[in-house]
DNA sequence: TCTGGGGTCCTAGGACCC
DNA sequence: TCTGGGGTCCTAGGACCC
C-alpha cells in the first residue's frame, strides 16, 4: 500500500540554555547564554538574550559588557549535562513512534505515517509529555517530507500563536513558505543562499518554483533533492540505524597559546587518548592517524597550520599505540617560534573490531592490549573521565581549556546532585 | 586578554592504467 | 597546425549540518 508519508521533527528550543534552566529555576526569566569550549563563542541563548541583541556564534568578548549590564546568566558548555538530558528527551520520543531517527543532540525525526488522529493534537501531546518528563521545551514540525518538517518546526518556533506545533500537511503551503528565507531551508547554507538571492530567489516560496535545471547546474545533487523535498516529494527516509562513524576527531583550542613542544606533546597525547576512547565506544579500529597543529589565527604573528597522517601497521584502538604514532607525527610537524593555539588528532580508515585483519609481523607491544583498554574505560566510566590517564598527557596542563562558568553535573555526579529544601 | 568542536557528502582534478 | 579516449582511484577543498 502506498500510504502518504508523514514526518515530524521534534527540536528542543535553545537546548543548552534550556538544560541550564531545568535545574536552576532562578534563571526562568533571566536571559541565559551558553559558551562554546574555551568560553569562546556563544552557542546557545534564551529568547530573552536574543531580545538583547546577542546572537549565536559571535565571540563572547564582543557581548561581554552588554551581558554584564543586563544581568545575563553566562555558562560554559556542560556537555555531560546536555548529553544526559538529550538521552532523556530521546527516550521519551521513542514512545511516540516506531521509527525514530536521532538526528542531533537536540532533534529527532519521527515517522507519523499512518496516524489516524489529528496530527496537530498528537504534536501537542509530544510537546507536553517531553516538558512534563524532562522539563525541556520543544517545537514540533509535521509535514510530508523531512525538509518540510524542518521548515514547519522553524515556523513553530517563530510564531508563538501556534503553540509550539506546526502542521504543514493540511493546507496550501505557499502561504507559509513565503515567511521562510531561502537561507533558512535545511540544506541551503550561506553560499547557496547568496547564489539564489542573486537570481531573485529570496523565500522558500520562490525556491519551490525555481527551474530544476538551473538548480542542478548551480548546486550539487543535494540541492535538487532539497528542491524536490520542499515541493512535497519525499526523498529521504527515517534513518533509525546510525551508521558507523567514518572519522573520529578530538581537538581543542588551548586556553592560552603555547610554544613548547613538551606542552604540545601533552595536548596531542590527551586528544589521542580521547579519540581512541571514542573509537572503542563505537567498537571500531582505526587504520589511519592524523595530527594537526595550528598557530594563533587571530594575531599578526606569522601563520602556521599543518597536518600529517600515517597508516597504522595494523588497525587499532589501543591508546598507547595510537598515541605513539600521533606523537611521532607531531615531532615532524612542530616548528619552533610559533604561538600554537590549537591541535587535534583524527582517526580514520575505521573498521569494525569484529573483522580485524591482523599483521603477521607485529609484536605484542605494537598490538597493545584490549583487556587493559577495557579496564581503563570501565574505571573512567564509573569514577569520572580522567581517573586513569597516561602520564604523557601531563598533569599541570596550562594549555587546557577555560571553563569559567561551568554549572554542576546535576544528573551524572552524586556529589553535584541538586539539593532541594522545602 | 578574549574568536568552538565534530561530523557528512560532493566535486574537481590529478595520477595512473590500458 | 598539431596534442586519443576512456576508465578508476585518490585527495583536497568546499559546502552543508548541528
Amino acid at each position: 500500500m502506498n500510504m502518504k508519508r508523514i514526518f515530524a521533527l521534534v527540536d528542543c528550543n535553545n537546548f543548552y540554555a534550556s538544560c541550564e534552566r531545568v535545574f536552576n529555576p532562578a534563571l526562568k526569566k533571566r536571559p541565559v547564554i551558553v559558551l562554546s569550549n574555551n568560553d569562546g563563542c556563544i552557542v546557545a541563548l534564551s529568547a530573552e538574550a536574543k531580545e538583547l541583541g546577542i546572537h549565536l556564534t559571535a565571540p563572547y568578548f564582543k557581548f561581554k559588557s552588554l551581558a554584564e549590564r543586563n544581568n545575563v546568566a553566562v555558562f560554559s558548555s556542560n556537555y555531560t549535562l546536555y548529553a544526559d538530558m538529550s538521552h532523556r528527551v530521546m527516550t521519551v520520543l521513542a514512545s511516540f513512534s516506531p521509527e525514530v531517527e536521532v538526528y542531533s543532540i537536540d532533534e529527532s525525526f519521527l515517522s507519523l505515517t499512518g496516524m489516524k488522529c489529528s496530527l496537530y493534537d498528537y504534536g501537542c501531546v509530544i510537546r507536553e509529555t517531553v516538558m512534563k518528563w524532562t522539563g525541556l521545551p520543544v517545537s514540533v514540525g509535521i509535514a510530508p517530507t523531512k525538509t518540510l518538517a524542518k521548515a514547519a518546526a522553524h515556523l513553530a518556533k517563530k510564531d508563538p500563536s501556534c503553540g509550539g506545533v506546526f502542521d504543514m500537511t493540511m493546507n496550501d503551503r505557499s502561504v507559509y513558505l513565503k515567511k521562510i528565507n531561502v537561507g533558512n531551508i535545511w540544506g541551503i547554507g550561506k553560499k547557496y543562499a547568496e547564489k539564489l538571492n542573486s537570481r531573485g530567489i529570496y523565500t522558500a516560496a520562490d525556491f519551490v518554483t525555481a527551474d530544476d535545471k538551473w538548480v542542478r547546474s548551480h548546486m550539487p545533487i543535494a540541492g535538487l533533492r532539497t528542491l524536490m523535498e520542499m515541493r512535497g516529494h519525499s526523498c529521504m527516509n527515517i534513518d533509525d540505524t546510525p551508521s558507523p562513524k567514518k572519522a573520529i576527531v578530538s581537538s581543542r583550542s588551548f586556553g592560552q597559546s603555547i610554544e613548547s613542544l613538551e606542552f604540545l606533546r601533552q595536548s596531542v597525547s590527551s586528544y589521542a587518548a580521547r579519540a581512541a576512547e571514542k573509537l572503542r565506544g563505537e567498537n571500531g579500529l582505526a587504520g589511519v592517524v592524523t595530527v594537526f597543529i595550528m598557530a594563533d589565527r587571530f594575531r599578526d604573528d606569522p601563520r602556521y597550520g599543518a597536518s600529517l597522517s600515517c597508516e597504522l601497521p595494523e588497525a587499532s584502538s589501543d591508546t598507547p599505540v595510537i598515541t605513539r604514532y600521533a606523537l611521532a607525527l607531531l615531532n615532524r610537524l612542530y616548528k619552533e617560534g610559533y604561538r600554537y593555539k590549537k591541535a587535534g588528532v583524527m582517526l580514520s580508515g575505521i573498521s569494525s573490531s569484529r573483522d580485524l585483519q591482523m599483521n603477521l609481523f607485529l609484536g605484542n607491544r605494537e598490538r597493545g592490549s584490549a583487556e587493559l583498554m577495557n579496564t581503563v574505560d570501565k574505571v573512567n566510566r564509573s569514577y569520572g573521565s580522567g581517573t586513569l590517564f597516561y602520564a604523557s598527557a601531563g598533569t599541570e596542563k596550562p594549555w587546557s581549556m577555560r571553563r569559567e562558568f561551568l554549572s554542576p553535573s546535576y544528573t551524572t555526579r552524586w556529589e553535584e546532585i541538586l539539593d532541594v529544601r522545602i
